[in-house]
DNA sequence: TAATTATATTCGATTTTTCGAATAAAGTCA
DNA sequence: TGACTTTATTCGAAAAATCGAATATAATTA
C-alpha cells in the first residue's frame, strides 16, 4: 500500500523542520560556509548531542547534507533557497 | 522580570504557526479572499471546531486579523508577505 | 591494537501539539 | 425572551518534539 503525501503535508513538514531556533541558527551559518558540528559547537555555543540531533531533522528533511573528511563531518546547505525564506520571516517578525 | 525573545525564537514560532497542513490551507484561501470560517468549512470539508482551532494559532502569531459581521466573523491575513514564502516552500518540496 | 577525536544515536522524562467531542458565547430574528 | 446561527473555548487523551545524559560508531593516530 503506497502512501501519498501531498503538498500540504510536506510544505507542513518543512516549515516544521524551521521551527526551532537552533536549526535556524545553523541555517544561517551555513549560508556563509560549510561547517562542522565542532564548528557548530563552538560558534553557538552548543553541546554536541544538542547540535547533532537538530542536523538530523534538518538532514531528513532535506536541507543540508553532508560529507566526511576524516573525522569530521562536514555540513552544507542543499538548496540556497532557504536562506532567503528565514531572512523574509526574520523580517516579518523582527520589530 | 521582563522576557526578552531574540530574533530566532520568534522566526522559530512563525515557523511552527506554518507548520501544519490546515494553516497552509487556511492562508493560501485567504490570499484570494477574505473568508468566514464556514466558507472556510465547506471549501476545506474539515469541521468547525478544527477550522477555528487552527485560525487561533494564526491570530495569535499576527498571521490572520478577524473582524465580526452579525453573526460571522471574516477574516484575512495581516500580511501578504506570507504567501510569497508558502508558495517559494510549496516550489521546495513540490518534486 | 588501544587511545583519541568527532559525530550519531538511544533512553527516559518532560513538554508541547493535536484532536474529537462537548460546551460556551455572541449576535440575530421571530 | 427563546430558538437559531456562527464561532470560540475547554477538556482529556493521544501523539510528537525536546532535552540532558549516556552510549555507540567511525576514522585517525600512536
Amino acid at each position: 500500500m503506497m502512501v501519498t503525501i501531498d503538498l500540504y503535508d510536506k510544505s507542513a513538514e518543512y516549515f516544521k523542520a524551521l521551527s526551532h531556533p537552533t536549526r535556524i541558527k545553523i541555517i544561517e551559518l551555513l549560508s556563509r560556509n560549510e561547517m562542522c558540528v565542532c564548528e557548530m559547537m563552538a560558534v553557538l555555543n552548543l553541546d554536541q548531542s544538542h547540535i547533532s540531533r537538530h542536523l538530523m531533522v534538518l538532514r531528513a528533511n532535506g536541507i543540508v547534507k553532508d560529507s566526511r573528511e576524516g573525522t569530521k563531518i562536514y555540513y552544507t546547505l542543499t538548496n540556497k533557497d532557504i536562506v532567503k525564506i528565514v531572512e523574509e520571516v526574520k523580517n516579518i517578525v523582527g520589530n
